[in-house]
DNA sequence: AAGCCCTACCCTACAAAACC
DNA sequence: GGTTTTGTAGGGTAGGGCTT
């Protein structure tokens, strides 16, 4: 028996329509407690015993692997150039709070709807908080730069005077002692150094030759001074650097942000590895089996790192206070709600700032004021413009899963957030299927008359309805219509097999499909859907005999 | 094999728009 | 002006594909 592959493809690329919804597995008590226990207080304690009972063994797993990939990286790492990785991070964390200051602060922010993202001094302070944290973690960064750079034999180096005399001297005849112009006062056989020293390398007279730590520091404190118009330089001890900022009382400190998140491997910056012993003058505890303890701020302005895995994701301690509603809220889930809320809120800036220019007519200074300082912190709103959504919706009916570089593409033409975009789609598709099953239900009643009548059509026949609404698929209608009963068994056969919903999958067929018939026919697409069409009919002819009596 | 990225599917929150 | 609907977005779980 002959089944046109096409067949199977129209079918196929729809079968997601046709799926269950994944709450089928549960029971539906189960189904409709989980369902009712999210996004509600209570959900969270339940997400919170859920994950105690179900899923940190297999966090802390992966957490641990991934900290052990982590170390074993860092280790590679000397501590010098560990300690100006992380300066450089701070660095520019300092700079992205910076400009969220800067952006919040700024005359651009006072269109349409801008009283709500209009900051609160709370907003500000916990910014300027953060930069002094930043200060102070540069600050110690130095700090152990220092108590490194007392520490000799780590560079395997023949310091004068200290009687240690390397026995490479005898071993290459060209294996000089340079001396470092810095402040660590020490001196290196050329081969000793890594890379090893070329004669030809030194400076004339030996006069500007640093060591690889001291060569760090300085780029430390020049990247300092470059940033924030500072004058360090290298007769600076740690001790002078930030001294006003770390002579703040205690707390001033800790009053927005006690025990303030260190930034982690996962904060998203790639320059910042930080080894977790580096902090270990300020460390408050130690590789446990679930974390690990960078430590924390200390009084004396030390600083520390935050829990490993969570820098960012650490629960419960990345918000001022006046955000912390309660232990429960402060728990994982929420916490991420959050940050996210945060992060919105700075990318909602851009967004209003773009509309600005359009939406300018709208004066609401004088209702800031008035407005109480819970409106002013509400989530700022955005809609994607109409003629946006027009060209969306096109492209949508096309193609209901466009690729990335599609996406790309749009968002560019629009000038919407390529993730705007793929949210909107994310949701028209998630909107569409909806729709489908709900009209496919109503539909089921209506069915083509005449055909046959076979519980296993009837079954087919409800999922080929389903089918017909689908988007993108229109043209096909009359194909679908087309085919023949038998050919329908065996397809509805092969989709009730499958999964619930593969859009990738079925996209990729489906261009799979495209390519096949193009190739087979070598024409058009509407020669090649005519011959689909002829095909069909051809197959439903050959195929009415088998089903007849 | 593990990790990462992307997506589906679902629920929910919230603000704007539409409706009564 | 109050209520309902719509649109945008956040977030959770699960699974597949690709890379390392």
């Amino acid at each position: 028996m002959y089944i046109p592959s096409h067949c199977f493809y129209l079918v196929s690329i729809h079968r997601s329509s046709l799926s269950l919804p994944l709450f089928s597995f549960l029971s539906w008590g189960e189904y409709l407690l989980d369902s009712r226990m999210r996004g509600t207080k209570s959900s969270k304690k339940h997400s919170l015993l859920k994950c105690q009972y179900e899923k940190i063994e297999p966090n802390n797993e992966k957490r641990r692997r991934r900290q052990k990939r982590k170390k074993a990286r860092n280790e590679e790492l000397d501590e010098a150039s560990r300690l100006q990785r992380r300066t450089r991070y701070l660095l520019n964390q300092m700079k992205l709070e910076q400009n969220l200051i800067d952006a919040y602060s700024g005359e651009g922010w006072k269109g349409q709807s801008r009283e709500r993202i209009k900051p609160e001094n709370d907003f500000k302070g916990a910014r300027e908080n953060q930069i002094l944290k930043y200060k102070l973690g540069i600050r110690d960064a130095i700090r152990q730069w220092d108590s490194l750079s007392s520490c000799r034999d780590v560079l395997h180096l023949y310091e004068l005077g200290s009687g240690n005399l390397c026995k490479l001297r005898e071993a290459f005849p060209d294996n000089d002692i340079i001396l470092c112009d810095g402040t660590c006062n020490s001196a290196f056989h050329q081969k000793c150094l890594d890379p090893p020293l070329d004669t030809e390398s030194i400076p004339p007279g030996d006069q500007g030759w640093f060591c690889r730590f001291c060569e760090c520091r300085m780029e430390i404190l020049e990247a300092v001074n470059a940033h924030l118009g500072t004058y360090f330089s290298m007769n600076n001890s740690w001790e002078d650097v930030f001294e006003e900022e770390a002579a703040l009382p205690e707390d001033a400190n800790a009053s927005l942000h006690p025990d303030v998140e260190w930034p982690s491997d996962d904060s998203g910056d790639e320059n910042y590895d930080p080894e977790r012993k580096e902090n270990s003058s300020s460390i408050s505890g130690e590789d446990t089996d679930d974390h690990v303890w960078e430590g924390e701020f200390s009084t004396d302005g030390s600083v520390g790192s935050d829990e490993s895995d969570g820098g960012i994701e650490m629960f419960g301690k990345d918000a001022p206070p006046c955000e912390q509603i309660s232990e429960d809220e402060d728990w994982g889930p929420s916490k991420r709600k959050r940050r996210a809320k945060e992060s919105d809120a700075a990318s909602t800036l851009m967004t209003l700032f773009e509309s600005e220019k359009v939406n300018s007519d709208v004066d609401v200074e004088e209702v800031e004021g008035q407005l109480p300082p819970e409106a002013q912190i509400r989530r700022s709103f955005f809609r994607i413009p109409r003629i946006a959504v027009e060209r969306l919706r096109e492209v949508f009916a096309e193609n209901e899963l466009p690729s990335r570089d599609v996406k790309e593409n749009l968002s560019k033409e629009l000038g919407l957030d390529s993730e705007k975009v793929s949210k909107w789609f994310k949701n028209a598709r998630y909107l569409a299927l909806k729709t489908r099953k709900a009209e496919g239900v109503k539909q089921v009643h209506t069915l083509t008359p005449g055909l046959p009548k076979h519980p296993r059509f009837e079954n087919m026949m409800k999922k080929l309805q389903i089918l017909l609404y689908s988007p993108g698929i229109a043209e096909h209608h009359r194909l679908v219509s087309s085919v023949s009963s038998s050919a329908c068994y065996a397809l509805l056969e092969s989709m009730e097999l499958g999964d619930d919903v593969k859009l990738k999958k079925c996209s990729k067929e489906r261009s799979k499909m495209r390519k096949r018939f193009n190739l087979f026919a070598g024409f058009g697409s509407e020669d090649a859907e005519a011959e689909m069409e002829r095909l069909c009919k051809v197959t439903e002819l050959e195929h009415r005999g088998d089903l007849a009596p």
